[in-house]
RNA sequence: GGGGCAGUGGCGGAAAGGCAGACGCAACGGACUUAAAAUCCGUCGGUAGUAAUACCGUGUGGGUUCGACUCCCACCUGCCCUACCA
């Protein structure tokens, strides 16, 4: 380079807000319906409006905006919409915390936060965006609620649930977190109350929610889905107690029955008070009280010792009728099955260690092929493999492969138990005792029951003026006139349903509203939705794999049941961003000071350095830590592509035709590898690949490519490629090299695959796998 | 306990079974400058050597292969998720 005052410096703080102006005049980014393009619906996870972007929004955005826009170039109509999840508890909080209304705190946010992704000169069509508080938003999440409360996929029971005492609140089991079971927002140990609720039946959907066929999404998601779904095949056995009460349990192993030596319930389980013989009755109270008090204390590692009593009651297993002791012990829990289970201790591990502690009987039913015969009284652990039945009645001797499948029958025909399939997943509890949320679109009759609010009426709005400080009871309750109302059905006097919705239900189905946030006819335009659905590419965080991201599939599917929706999966790819953590690699927080501000680094270095060094900085779905001196990387590039391609040359067109041959190389086999790094999301080497292009553009300028097609060529191909990734700088210089308006508009360049190959390979001489020697040869020799 | 992901220079990372460490940061040396910044040129895994070069080197041990950072098996370490799931 020459004079570097020869030409003006880049300045990001009039490149940047010049062309966002001018994009959204052009309304450059719209996506409409257009039958003559394929379309692409590309979907970020919607942020929620806690008050200012982070960084960590950025790095989940900025790549997926990038992407976008490769897309769009390569010839896509794309859609790529933004809006906010808008209702839920933190508004709350701020709310009592600082006085301030939750709806203008939350409104105030948004406009905060909308003003900073455009910023970031990303390529959204803000005129989709949706915000689920909005009346016309909440208006659609109550008629789903409708549609599934009216098709017996919403239904009311109650139950006993997680409450949370310090966010007064009831939480679903996937927000109570650890050993002591607290509250995922506050950490608060969660405490057991019990409350009518609304459920949705996303278990209805479990086995279909197993069933990823088809799906472009990360192994690591399936699986934390699969296994929270945790489907598990077995045998529902009931067993009866003394005065004939049925206990029902469920097993999967079927084939250790004749094993079972003693019964183990819940403490919370119905049954316990009934089958408490008068002498054991207070220490039984005494038990349930401390289990109780266990969720409020933090528990010990699971490898604590076994504590439970005996109840004095009774069960009689039903294949054998022999006569077992039922106990109740906290390590059966009322959350899971049945609540109850008939306990093996030859053959698992728990119960082993319970009638160790307890010295209850042990006796050995299976015996694994290839081991010693098995002594009950010598186990140091129990079996759990399977093996030849013994000391099994009739059904000693059945080999294992066929004991399991063999006892079911043996329980069908016997009437006692019947083949079964348990999972953990749990019906979605939606009810949220809480002001800031969709209210339930229900009215409480006393002659009529529960009645859907009829459609015309919807939405049921959320009245403003509430008292919505914490007092354990639903703030709209508390409200004078609002749950006042008469039934749809009957006429008479009636009350409202005074909960409101988990903000999961409203999140469940943005990536619809976004298709029409106007439309007032139905949740979505179905023209819209016909033309646009599936979305393509879906990229969050994997925070969300079993909670939102169970959610909308099962939403997806219901609503396809009851023909609102087409297709079985709502999401077709998913791809999950890592973390941006602090300099001092651990996670961003306020209270650890290592917070990056995205605002102070637009301001200071402009929004396109900013997007390369988080595309370029490490692995996407890695994540690393933030490193403030890397980010000069970033900045020298850009510097560099701006003197390098406006800055006029000392030799001009002179070059030898070797070095314009290696650059056209060079320039075609980076967009080759520029283009398949964007269809895998392969960021970082996008970047690293164009400041190596860039490297030798610099040295074949100074050999006098300057001026010649060769560098016409490299020069309009470099843009291409750096426009999704910086779209200020690369429109600036577009316009600068003398091209007409847009970049942005322009088509994805073809590689020409001739120029990408070499002339001359070296070929490595390899003796035992050691470098010998290096040939270079033309690359047309024969073998 | 179960599951997942990862382990390559001082750091982030690259390498689609074929020259390990691209690209960038930091560091060091030099040019320019009164000086600094910026910019430019150079060095930059380890050991030995003035050097050309040689040997070693991708968590550890084995295997497959003409050839392994890459594939397979076992293990170690770290991080994340989950957890008495019957």
């Amino acid at each position: 380079m020459t004079d570097p005052t020869s030409i003006p410096m880049y300045r990001h703080e009039v490149v940047e807000p010049k062309w966002q102006k001018q994009w959204e005049a052009d309304g450059l980014y719209h996506a409409d319906i257009d039958h003559k393009k394929p379309k692409f619906y590309a979907l970020t996870m919607l942020p929620y409006p806690s008050g200012d972007l982070h960084i960590g929004h950025w790095y989940a955005m900025t790549p997926s905006d990038a992407r976008a826009r490769f897309m769009r170039m390569q010839g896509y109509n794309v859609l790529f919409p933004m809006g906010f999840d808008a209702f839920g508890l933190p508004a709350e909080n701020a709310a009592i915390k600082r006085g301030i209304h939750p709806k203008k705190w939350t409104y105030r946010n948004i406009d905060n936060m909308r003003q900073q992704l455009k910023s970031m000169g990303s390529m959204i069509d803000w005129r989709r965006e949706a915000i689920s508080a909005d009346l016309s938003y909440y208006k659609w999440t109550q008629w789903f609620f409708i549609k599934f409360f009216e098709n017996d996929l919403a239904y009311q029971k109650e139950a006993p649930v997680d409450f949370c005492p310090h966010c007064n609140t009831t939480l679903a089991r996937e927000q109570v977190h650890g050993e002591d079971r607290h509250c995922e927002r506050c950490g608060t140990p969660v405490i057991k109350k019990n409350l009518k609720q609304w459920f949705f039946r996303t278990t209805k959907y479990a086995d279909e929610l197993l069933d990823f066929n088809g799906m472009d999404w990360p192994d690591q998601v399936k699986t934390l889905q699969t296994n929270w779904i945790n489907r598990s095949e077995g045998a529902s056995v009931v067993f009866k107690t003394e005065d004939g009460d049925a206990i029902e349990v469920f097993t999967t192993r079927p084939d250790t029955l004749w094993g079972a030596t003693f019964m183990v319930l819940a403490p919370e389980h119905s049954l316990v008070e009934k089958v408490t013989s008068p002498s054991q009755a207070q220490v039984v109270t005494e038990y349930q009280a401390q289990a109780k008090r266990m969720d409020d204390i933090q528990r010990e590692s699971t490898d604590r010792e076994k504590t439970g009593v005996f109840t004095g009651g009774y069960a009689i297993n039903p294949v054998n009728d022999e006569k077992i002791p039922i106990w109740i012990a906290d390590y059966v829990l009322m959350s899971y099955g049945t609540g109850a289970i008939m306990a093996v201790p030859a053959h698992d591990q728990r119960d082993f260690e319970f009638a160790r502690q307890f010295d209850l009987p042990i006796i050995v039913v299976i015996q694994p092929p290839d081991e010693d015969q098995i002594n009950a009284d010598e186990m140091e652990a129990a079996v759990p493999a399977s093996g030849v039945m013994v000391n099994s009645g009739l059904m000693t001797g059945t080999p294992g492969e066929e004991a399991f499948d063999r006892t079911i029958d043996f329980l069908e025909e016997k009437g006692v138990g019947k083949r079964a399939v348990n999972y953990r997943l749990r019906d979605w509890l939606i009810s949220r005792q809480r002001y800031w949320g969709a209210p339930i679109p229900i009215v409480h009759c006393p002659k009529c029951g529960p009645v859907a609010v009829p459609e015309e009426e919807l939405p049921v709005q959320l009245p403003e003026d509430v008292e919505w400080l914490p007092t354990g009871e639903s703030p709209l309750k508390l409200h004078p006139t609002w749950r006042f109302t008469v039934c749809p059905k009957c006429g008479g006097k009636a009350e409202r349903e005074t909960d409101t919705m988990d903000t999961f239900m409203c999140s469940s189905w943005y990536h619809l509203r976004y298709l029409s946030p106007d439309y007032d006819q139905y949740p979505f335009d179905p023209a819209e939705y016909d033309y646009w659905m599936p979305v393509d590419t879906y990229t969050g965080g994997i925070e969300h794999a079993t909670m939102h991201l169970i959610y909308t599939r099962f939403f997806h599917k219901a609503c396809r049941d009851l023909g609102i929706t087409k297709g079985d999966e709502p999401m077709l790819q998913l791809r999950n961003q890592g973390m941006v953590l602090g300099e001092d690699n651990e996670k961003m927080s306020k209270s650890r000071g290592n917070v990056i501000s995205p605002d102070d680094l637009i301001a200071e270095y402009g929004a396109d350095t900013v997007r390369a060094y988080l595309m370029f900085f490490a692995r996407w779905e890695l994540g690393a830590p933030w490193n403030s001196s890397g980010i000069e990387g970033s900045v020298r590039w850009l510097r560099k592509v701006w003197y390098t391609f406006l800055e006029p040359a000392v030799k001009v067109d002179s070059a030898d035709k070797s070095v314009l041959q290696s650059l056209r190389r060079k320039v075609h086999q980076t967009l080759q590898s520029v283009t398949r790094d964007f269809e895998t999301f392969n960021f970082n080497t996008i970047v690293s690949g164009l400041m190596e292009l860039l490297n030798q553009m610099t040295a074949a300028k100074s050999a006098g490519a300057f001026g010649s097609d060769a560098w016409r060529e490299a020069e309009n191909i470099y843009l291409h490629m750096m426009a999704p990734i910086c779209p200020h700088i690369a429109e600036e210089l577009w316009e600068r090299t003398g091209h007409a308006y847009s970049i942005h508009k322009q088509a994805w360049p073809v590689v020409d695959v001739a120029a990408t190959k070499e002339e001359e390979i070296t070929l490595i001489v390899q003796v035992n796998g050691k470098l010998r020697d290096r040939l270079t040869v033309p690359v047309n020799i024969s073998e």
